[in-house]
DNA sequence: CAATAAAAAGTGATCGATCCACTTCTGAGT
DNA sequence: ACTCAGAAGTGGATCGATCACTTTTTATTG
């Protein structure tokens, strides 16, 4: 496997007749050139199959077009939103190099101030949660996933707030007055946020929760909050941190014996494939993560090049979906007589 | 946002006392130096905390330590693979690059040739089927994670036939006699080969299909092949392209009025966390993803450093789990009844 | 048409590492 | 004490781009 030795801007620049400055030109910015020599040039370019020495030019320029993304190992793989990610830095001429770390925010916090430094990339985009002290700044701009939220709340407004409070009251519409909140990875801000609307528009609606399950977005987590409540809470209504979560929460009520969505209502979110076909259906959010992570590789691609920060693409990203995992709670003995 | 300027291998000789080269000696192997060198360097590293230039040295040395790995858009996204290849490349000193790629397996290929001679990855790994023709050998070395198959087969082995056969056998042993199959997209040889499996095991079991339905590994794909089956064709058994697809396929069913596992058995593959909790919960095969992609990382390191390819990890990554989607067949009027 | 400004093209230095061809040390054997 | 092999260290060339300047060409104008 021997590589033939890639030509270089000197061998154009012999071919085409002109001087390696003025390929270099011409790899800039093509309109520099006169057409006579461009027409030369790129002839050149095309007969030799020549293309630049990334590492060359990065050499020179110090910078080296190439943004890193760091995620978390294990479940909840943003898969989507990475792809999407992808795509939307090579169409701006960025390359993404992925980084999966194993163990916490701590860890990836670390792991980025040593990416940071390491000169070797000019942007990084956390896609999962960080444990940052934000006090020292990094070398090189940096753009968590989650930041919308922070940003959002400046607005008065949190992620997923408004999908949250229309869920809840449209479940109030319902008939439902007892709510259950499984909620994920409390190390996620966007488990934070739905957890704290979720709370607030309980409050706000004179409704009853009888708690919120810290979980850990497993469909286990939901399975083992719905077992472990007691037989007489009167809960009619559960807000899942996602659709796995909501799956885990049907078998578990099924386990004891409540069917959903005639004795429990359960709200998914993500919109995942199988949730369409499961029975009962999943009620849930579709969520644009594609959409979010362009927005996302967008913000950070302004920061490197130092101007404002993009429009958001859309507000209404995420939007309700309802289907068969919610209806009208059972009567007020309805429970007890299935049991 | 200014960065400083990383300090360079001189100013580490400078402060060491020593030339650059000895630094460079350090770099590579720290035992090549006399032990008070190799301190004083150790030392001066440190207080400057000095990282080498990697676009440098890789402009000398012509390698870049880095691979692509190059997946597809869409569903069915590697995410578990692809962490775990990132993780097991960096331990190697490799760095990933995504490349995530729209459109078909000619367009990858289009796309993987241009990496190889751009001369910025080392090697790739591919994640998604791809159109190669293999008559012009790349310049850089390529791994597919779906050559298993290829290889396996070298060995009269399909890469899932074990466990095809597994399924089709305790099926049998059920009492089950006519059977489906809706494949996955035949793009993949994933999916070839199951279907191929699926094929002879039948004919070899003297039992009888319907037939395959070639699928695109999507939901919809599984309840539209359940639902467009006469009603008597007498089919008692599902073998589904993957956990979404089986999903569709008992959903179409209950559309019909025919019940899992009671009328039909469905069998997924995937192991998805979804499908354990689901309602029935879905008999499949789980897959050491991230074993199979370290394997591929492994093999894809071996051959750019010229090595043998290593043995494969384990023939055991895969193992089929019996839940409640599948069950004896129905006594042979039973269908009609329930109809 | 000469003067002059502006645009286009060329020259040589430079980025920060590794590699090559040497020179200088070190220490064991006689 | 002397030799000499081999280890340790040195200076300078090199990789392939860009950049700051300088020089040449082209276009404009009174």
């Amino acid at each position: 496997m021997e590589r033939k030795r890639p030509s270089t801007i000197h061998e154009v620049a012999r071919l085409a007749g002109v001087s390696h400055t003025t390929v270099s030109r011409y790899l800039q910015d093509k309109d520099s050139l006169k057409p006579k020599t461009r027409i030369k040039v790129e002839y050149a370019v095309k007969a030799l199959d020549y293309r630049p020495n990334l590492a060359a030019r990065s050499m020179r320029t110090r910078r080296t077009n190439r943004l890193a993304i760091v995620l978390a190992t294990g479940p909840n793989f943003p898969g989507r939103a990475l792809s999407a990610a992808a795509e939307t830095a090579h169409q701006a001429g960025y390359q993404i190099e992925v980084v999966s770390v194993e163990g916490g925010p701590r860890v990836r916090a670390a792991r980025i101030d040593e990416l940071a430094r390491s000169g070797q990339v000019d942007g990084i985009l956390a896609m999962s949660s960080i444990d940052l002290k934000s006090s020292r700044s990094l070398e090189v701009p940096l753009v968590r996933s989650e930041i919308h939220d922070e940003k959002l709340r400046v607005l008065g407004e949190l992620a997923g707030a408004t999908e949250v409070r229309e869920i809840i009251e449209y479940l109030a519409g319902l008939g439902h007055r007892t709510f259950l909140h499984v909620a994920g990875d409390q190390e996620f801000s966007s488990a934070r946020n739905r957890k704290s609307v979720y709370l607030e528009t309980i409050e706000r609606l004179g409704l009853r929760s009888v708690g919120v399950v810290d979980g850990d977005w497993s469909a286990q987590s939901g399975y083992d909050a719905i077992t472990a409540l007691p037989a007489d809470c009167g809960v009619t209504a559960v807000v899942a941190a996602n659709d796995v979560v909501a799956m885990g929460v049907i078998r578990g009520a099924r386990s004891r014996g409540w069917e959903v969505p005639r004795d429990l209502s359960v709200f998914g979110w993500d919109d995942e494939a199988m949730g369409q076909f499961a029975t009962p259906s999943l009620s849930t959010v579709s969520v644009d993560r594609e959409a979010q992570a362009r927005d996302a590789i967008h913000r950070l691609l302004a920061e490197i090049q130092g101007k404002p920060a993009p429009e958001r693409s859309a507000r209404t990203l995420n939007h309700v979906i309802y289907r068969e995992s919610t209806a009208p709670p059972p009567p007020a003995d309805g429970r007890s007589e299935a049991q």
